[in-house]
DNA sequence: AACTATACGGAGACACTCTCCGTTTGGCAA
DNA sequence: TTGCCAAACGGAGAGTGTCTCCGTATAGTT
């Protein structure tokens, strides 16, 4: 890449980022992004065809912290139910993040075209890692894609209605104990 | 009202009615209703002053199966778990009826503003009902509120992924499980 | 210094939601 | 029946998005 190209993408990136952050996916439009980078519109979508690809990008990073997240619980010193509510408070954080995320990830589990799809994979090994370490202390039968879809739907009304940490904590402890052992 | 507007009016949402239904919220367009209607842009939205009060109106009968729902479950002759079990799968099932609607009324809950602060009310009411009917079967300190968010997100996740009957089926078990008393 | 592949910018095509306002019409009163 | 006017109509177009096309500029190489 040339090294205009590669400042130029760069700064996208980071003014992209900071908007995101600030205002969720629908409120930005590229234009925005464009101006705030300084470069034209085409410049922008030769970097990022679409406007996902360019939230996919800014969540880049960021998807790296879920294996650090399920090494965490998985070594915590507590019970099965514990450490499972770390691990589903810690995700659900992770998907609340940024405004709009939570609904566009777990909407992408299934679709291997989606410019999300390197997430989704990363999102549901961390589960299955969690089920292999948590063993037989979850009901029999749970699957990975199922919890990735649980705690995705619950994060994304969390995200939606701008709920409170302790009204996530309380559904998430409804799911939690769904998914131990009867 | 006059005669030819409640004629447009009935047209219109007998129009809407069938494009929402076979392809969802986002994908039906305004002037897509108006042309089927046979009526201008300006009469559309005389009628309906936003897309989603025409939503609002095209769900209208549909709101009033809820209670029917929840009377029918907690009839039922059998445990606690399998009178809420079949609450939560009739209710999920009238809320993925419509392609957008889950997320939509979902996201509305907390929202008197919103087109659906009276399809919110019908449905805080009828789980408030099924508690208030399952008395100490469920965990202390459940609330209606509650469970139309699990079972809304359920059903948001459920509708965006197109996922099959016994996907949504095996989430609701998880969910029906946490809310039990332990 | 010349050359070319690469990258740039921004006008504008296209799709949407929603508004404004001149025109038409249903329903009533004389 | 006729005349009136409040109520309703229709559609052009304003405003806001996403994304494309293509003429122009420039980085990096020879």
């Amino acid at each position: 890449m040339r090294a205009d190209a590669q400042r130029n993408r760069d700064r996208i990136v980071e003014v992209a980022r900071a908007l995101f952050r600030a205002k969720g996916f629908d409120a930005v439009s590229m234009d925005e992004v464009a101006k705030g980078a300084e470069v034209g519109a085409g410049t922008l979508y030769r970097h990022f065809p679409a406007k996902e690809s360019l939230y996919d990008a800014v969540l880049e990073a960021w998807a790296g912290k879920v294996n650090a997240a399920v090494d965490r619980a998985l070594s915590l010193d507590g019970s099965a139910r514990e450490q499972l509510l770390t691990w589903l408070t810690d995700y659900a954080a992770m998907l609340t993040e940024h405004k709009g995320a939570a609904a566009r990830i777990t909407a992408a589990l299934g679709d291997p075209g989606s410019p999300f799809a390197a997430k989704c994979t990363t999102y549901l090994n961390a589960n299955q890692r969690l089920i292999d370490g948590l063993d037989s202390a979850l009901r029999p039968g749970v699957e990975a894609m199922q919890i990735s879809r649980l705690v995705g739907g619950m994060a994304a009304v969390a995200d939606n209605s701008e709920l409170p940490a302790d009204a996530v904590a309380s559904m998430l402890a409804v799911v939690a104990d769904g998914l131990l052992a009867p």
